[in-house]
DNA sequence: GTGATAACAGTAATGATTATTATAATTAGT
DNA sequence: ACTAATTATAATAATCATTACTGTTATCAC
């Protein structure tokens, strides 16, 4: 764990992804931290961010519709796809009822639950009033 | 809707995907139909699938790792894939628990939520007694 | 500083899926 | 049943996101 270098690229990333509010994709990622550093690689972006998700400073988000997207809040929380927009948003809930969710599920399982993931698809706010 | 001909491709993917206990890849899925039609071709399996996918006569589940798996089973249910053997395996849930997790959501979302993913993970009977 | 090691940029490769196109099969009209 | 119109097929090419490889450069322990 200590035997991982230092290096202004990783760091600006990780600044990058703690700063914004969105949920970038690495591709987003990658034209920002180009602006500081033109020549950074997209496959330099990919590894950061994955080690970055590896080290827990980072989560990855796996969405089936495009490509993965990247978020500097490591607090356990949802996300909530736009239909319209496409646009990723927070959904903050309880880790009380996230608890809860593998409980019911070992109810219904013969084996071991360990985790999920669960994403959901809506309306923005922006998007709904019209 | 009726503008679909009838293809025996089409119907024997779909006699393979109602009689199968797993999850089958696309690739799996064109495999197994090899076996009657030594001709047809990946494209015309992804199609078809797709197309059942889209009729509602089969459910497509998007996995982060991996390629995406079909199920012949419509009935509204959960998956988990074993993080041991890979394997996905049914998990049927209450449907009014399903609906109450699309609720709870909307309480800490400033938008509408209309449906969700979600993909448990965890260890199978089989892999578990070891 | 020096050298080992990891990180970098650039590029090639991979894997899953979708699009394209010419040919074949299926349905519909007569 | 015959022929034309329509849609599906097979084969291949293209795409997209991501990962792996290669030689070069930067960081860190000594």
């Amino acid at each position: 764990m200590a035997n991982l270098k230092y290096s202004r690229q990783r760091a600006s990333i990780k600044e990058y992804l703690m700063t914004t509010q969105g949920h970038p994709t690495a591709d987003t990622v990658y034209l920002h931290v180009r602006k500081e550093f033109p020549h950074i690689s997209l496959g330099t972006v990919y590894r950061n961010l994955n080690l970055l998700a590896e080290m827990g400073e980072a989560v990855k988000i796996s969405t089936p519709d495009g490509g993965d997207r990247f978020d500097g809040n490591t607090h356990p929380h949802y996300h909530v796809v736009c239909t319209t927009c496409g646009d990723v948003m927070d959904l903050m809930m309880n880790p009380e009822y996230i608890r809860t969710i593998n409980k019911k599920a070992s109810e219904h399982f013969d084996g071991t639950i360990d985790s999920h993931r669960l994403l959901f698809y809506g309306t923005c706010p922006k998007c709904g009033r019209r």
